[in-house]
DNA sequence: CGTACTTTTGAATCGCATCAAATCTGGTGG
DNA sequence: CCACCAGATTTGATGCGATTCAAAAGTACG
């Protein structure tokens, strides 16, 4: 996940594998369509969304460096649309060669220990939004994803607040009362340094 | 997921694995202790539990029957307990054991298709949770657990209003303004049943 | 048959969502 | 290079829905 997570590809499925220029607003793919390739995000910015009931927006996932729906490979149609928000270099990797290239060992057991990973993450994911306040939300945030002590936002802040599900107006306001207790000191370039344990 | 997960396991593994018994209240392994087995919960219910600074117990998974902590197998040390909240059955595998049988092509397969099906599971967990209210929650939770408009609910309510990240009064509450505008009808033995799509 | 836990309802409170609007910023094209 | 535009940032006012605290009734299990 810190490390380019194409890097744990196989030379022989780099070789067969495509790069897609995507500009902003297109659809990786949709909805409803059946998956023929696996996606690894290299730069830019990709985002799984549903459309709730209600009409109100989901991200269900958001990648900028690693894998995108890895896990619904194997399925019929996606339950999802993937979203390019910022013009991107997808490579794909045709779904066969992939599931065939699972069959070497060194590239099953990395790309297991890359689903742990990424379970543990949405697991972590969950823990954080069963805290019931904005201030509890932005410190379990920060106590798991800062490397010592200080925090290096990867992206905007109302995106923060979407992955954190609260407003941007709610996260604007926790962030600055924090600042003000002194709980919290932010530094340029979207980084944060937490002051007590 | 729905069948029993412990039939994933090919049959040298089921051979060398350790029978459990362990009754209410039981640890099953601690926080910061190392990884030594893979745990499958067979019958009664196993809780991975974090203390929040704050003092509030999250529950991270709930296991009836699968594996407990499947995805820090590799890690150094557990990052949350593991409390026996319903006298269990559970397996328990040698992690050296298990990782070996990971060689064999048929069990890595399945072995990644179900940590697949856990990473899916946990990121319709984590859209439920971005759901606003509790009505929306409980309406999402129906649409992606229920067989065909009707919910078997494997658990007590009050369990149920922790997985969708509500106090039991607030799904209490929900459930009864639901019934009574006719959304829902609810059946014996914790069955509900949905009116419209 | 008692005890622990779930289920259920009530009242008061608080934090976040919502709506609104102004300012700032980065990037685009003329 | 500057004007312009879309999106991010920031602040304010208001209301709703969930939490919290409290307490009673139901239920399962040894």
């Amino acid at each position: 996940m810190r490390l380019d997570a194409h890097s744990i590809l196989p030379p022989e499925l780099r070789a067969c594998a495509t790069e897609l220029q995507l500009s902003k607003g297109a659809l990786l793919f949709a909805q409803g369509s059946k998956p023929k390739a696996m996606y690894c995000v290299r730069s830019g910015e990709d985002r799984l969304i549903r459309t709730a009931v209600n009409g109100a927006e989901i991200v269900l996932q958001r990648a900028t460096s690693g894998f995108v729906a890895e896990a619904s490979l194997d399925h019929a149609a996606y339950h999802c649309d993937a979203v390019v928000v910022k013009t991107a270099t997808i490579l794909s990797v045709p779904r066969s060669r992939f599931q065939r290239a699972l069959s070497d060992a060194a590239f099953r057991e990395a790309w297991i220990g890359y689903v742990n990973a990424q379970l543990r993450h949405s697991r972590l994911q969950c823990e954080r939004l069963l805290l019931r306040t904005a201030r509890e939300r932005v410190l379990h945030f920060m106590e798991t994803e800062a490397r010592g002590r200080v925090l290096k936002l990867g992206m905007t802040k109302k995106a923060w607040a979407a992955e954190l599900g609260l407003t941007h107006e709610a996260l604007y306001r926790t962030l600055r009362s924090m600042l003000e207790a002194g709980e919290l000191a932010e530094r340029p370039s979207g980084c944060f340094r937490m002051k007590s344990v």
